[in-house]
DNA sequence: TAAACTTAGTTACATAAAGTAAGTAAAATT
DNA sequence: AATTTTACTTACTTTATGTAACTAAGTTTA
């Protein structure tokens, strides 16, 4: 019996979305441009972990960083156009999560 | 600075699909009711770890595994209801994959 | 009938990923 | 001068995942 493989370019997106905190990420920077701290508090990930990510995210070309030439300098993340194009991956976990996900608390 | 906590139903859904192979495994599920091994074959995932994403999901009301009275005992996993709600989940990763992912073939 | 195979796993051990906590360098504030 | 802040890095520990071998119950093959 032959297996249909599964699409190098969707086990792509899934390995890449599978690796612990790569969404929660991507979710908090489509609230708009971030910094390090910014992220790290908000999400609760460890700044070790933090760094990884967003090193992966923009190889991958989701995500900018840039480092504004203030004094002191400061580094802002955000997302890509890819990025921002995942949008709707993202909504569609959170709508499902909202009708079908209980917590203790309901 | 207060940062708004993030839902924790999502976040919930977050760290249920951010382990690695569970999309997969639920992707694989909705092309129908399959048998271990051909999960196993199909996703390439050891035998090990689908067994516990599969206990995993039993437990969260994604997977049914159920147990045909064959000879020899067949065990068939198939989708709840709440796991086939996770179809758009799945197809909005996917047609994201095919616009934005590049593999080395293109 | 015995040997080998299949299925749906489990167990033991090895490696990789993630968490924790402390450290760092450069600049700003006290 | 000492402390604080930011954006990390490093060392070490714990957890997760991978690999390979094993198992039990039944089936097919020699």
């Amino acid at each position: 019996m032959k297996q249909q493989a599964i699409c190098p370019k969707f086990e792509k997106a899934i390995s890449l979305l599978s690796r612990r905190w790569t969404a929660l990420v991507i979710y908090q920077l489509l609230l708009g441009t971030q910094r390090f701290n910014e992220i790290q508090s908000a999400i609760g990930i460890s700044g070790k972990v933090l760094s990884e990510r967003l090193k992966e995210l923009e190889q991958q070309g989701i995500v900018i960083r840039e480092v504004i030439p203030a004094t002191p300098v400061v580094i802002e993340y955000s997302l890509t156009e890819k990025g921002q194009s995942m949008e709707p991956i993202l909504h569609s976990i959170e709508s499902w999560s909202q009708q079908w996900m209980r917590t203790e608390l309901d």
